[in-house]
DNA sequence: TTCTAGTATCTTACATTGCAAGATAGTGAT
DNA sequence: ATCACTATCTTGCAATGTAAGATACTAGAA
């Protein structure tokens, strides 16, 4: 997988499984590989960016199958930065995929 | 315009574009710009890329409308690069956009 | 006990790529 | 001459995904 086509995109799924509900990082490595290749060493440097930008706040929970669990959940201004950048996602993967119809199905 | 969005999206554009009829780096700024906002300076090194790849081969036309253009076209191995990078793109959105919907129509 | 595997977090160095800004130059109209 | 449009190119910068490795807790197997 392109690791290129990820930049950007997830942020913006992070958030996007954020708003359904909190998330631990190692869960949200787990979750997003189920639809497309993503190591840990993607997330947690995200993490702490959208931390850093106020777009998240954790806190720690005890877990009986191993270390203490970081949640994650989005703030307010993580759901309006999240809705921004899904507009922008949809607006731009209908333009990118319109154009690639429009040359590959006519074939100079 | 995001835009993280663009990185490697732009490249599988000027190819899918190249494979439909040979352009010139001018012409391919305001083709995409279009669909998406795009820079002069984000075209030429890309082109220059493709053709350290051997994936795009060039020539010189004269204009009268002003300097030579330089037409770009795709050669085999582009071609082979281009349908490769087309299914990454149309696997990795269409993973992308489900998971956004999933997890917006429910909101948590 | 020791080893292994799964769970969980974090950091560093690196590669890639889009962009702003600026340089260069030809054509043609004001 | 000056401006606008056409056309190409380069440099330095910023952002972000990845590999690789370190750390540490739990639990079962050897």
């Amino acid at each position: 997988m392109n690791a290129q086509f990820k930049k950007g995109v997830l942020e913006m799924c992070v958030m996007a499984l954020l708003g359904f509900r909190d998330r631990y990082g190692y869960e949200l490595v787990h979750e997003i590989s189920e639809r497309f290749e993503i190591s840990e060493g993607s997330i947690y440097p995200l993490l702490r960016r959208l931390l850093t930008e106020g777009y998240v706040s954790t806190y720690l929970q005890e877990s009986v199958e191993g270390p203490a669990r970081k949640y994650y959940s989005l703030t307010e201004n993580g759901i309006f930065a999240r809705d921004e950048l899904i507009k922008e996602w949809n607006d731009f993967s209908t333009a990118v995929c319109g154009l690639i119809e429009e040359m590959t199905n006519a074939e100079g």
